[in-house]
DNA sequence: CACCCGGAGTTCCGTAAGGGAACCCCGAAG
DNA sequence: CTTCGGGGTTCCCTTACGGAACTCCGGGTG
């Protein structure tokens, strides 16, 4: 008996969890993601524990979704986002905004974030990447595609 | 001593995952979403365990993502997404599709969208709510932000 | 050279959460 | 009045998390 993997299922939402979907996985990489990149600094930060921080790091690692590497002579390293990490960074920027939305309350949200191209305090929004057009919920059919079959 | 709760930190990604970061959570959604309504439905086609499913409805009901209710005399509920809910469906579409480009291999995508404004099957792509620029990783900066302070 | 330091883990134990199967409740249909 | 099927509960077992202590290792400092 074991827990459930997720990476079997024939579910591109299933297999991305199987590889951020273990609690801490995203705030590591948003962690990452804003420059904190050293074990210590992660352990601190975010107040895991070094058991599991070891876990999910060298998890993230084999997943190539973070690359460890050594930062001087002495046996340091330190996380960095490899491509596939920074574009997962796509979801947390969805996961902020849903929470910004919903769950800030009065204060306000948190953490804001400037948009280089404009220079504004913005969020993000879902398109079509065909034709620009939102893209929500209720905008797609979903058809079985070409890995879809056993 | 307890497991962590997220929902107390000052973070957007932190808050949301402690609505849908619990295992399984998200695959819950994902079947609400398209269609998949009833506790047998959901148990049968995830095979999680009946329990565990317990906890994840009531927990998504709660905090206002699904609701539940009767659809016969007999007591019979079926589980459908909220506008909260609705709007966490950009969370899966963007976990799709990047589960679709870093996940499916040779098989190709096991689901594809079709865009009913555009009629084509397509994925999404994340834009400036402010100036529909590309909006990704290395195209913002973080700012401290009204809800941020103790 | 002996000692200490700080980063990066590893080990160990107690509690809590997931997996699985069996059981229960309830209203309708036979 | 028994059966059926949806919708959960209950129980036990195993795995995983939390927390604190311990280890390892290379570089300064006296």
């Amino acid at each position: 008996m074991q827990r459930t993997q997720f990476g079997e299922m024939a579910c591109s939402i299933a297999r991305t969890l199987d590889v951020i979907g273990e609690p801490w996985s995203p705030l590591i990489l948003r962690d990452v993601w804003v420059g904190l990149s050293r074990f210590d600094q992660l352990q601190a930060d975010l107040g895991i524990s070094r058991k599991v921080l070891t876990e999910r790091l060298g998890h993230l690692v084999e997943q190539g979704v973070l690359e460890r590497h050594p930062y001087d002579n002495r046996p340091r390293y330190e996380y960095r986002l490899t491509a596939k990490g920074a574009e997962l960074v796509d979801l947390l920027m969805v996961m902020t905004a849903w929470g910004d939305r919903w769950l800030a309350g009065e204060a306000g949200p948190p953490v804001l974030y400037r948009h280089h191209a404009c220079g504004e305090i913005a969020a993000v929004d879902l398109r079509c990447d065909h034709c620009g057009e939102p893209m929500h919920a209720g905008d797609v059919d979903p058809l079985a595609g070409p890995g879809s079959a056993p």
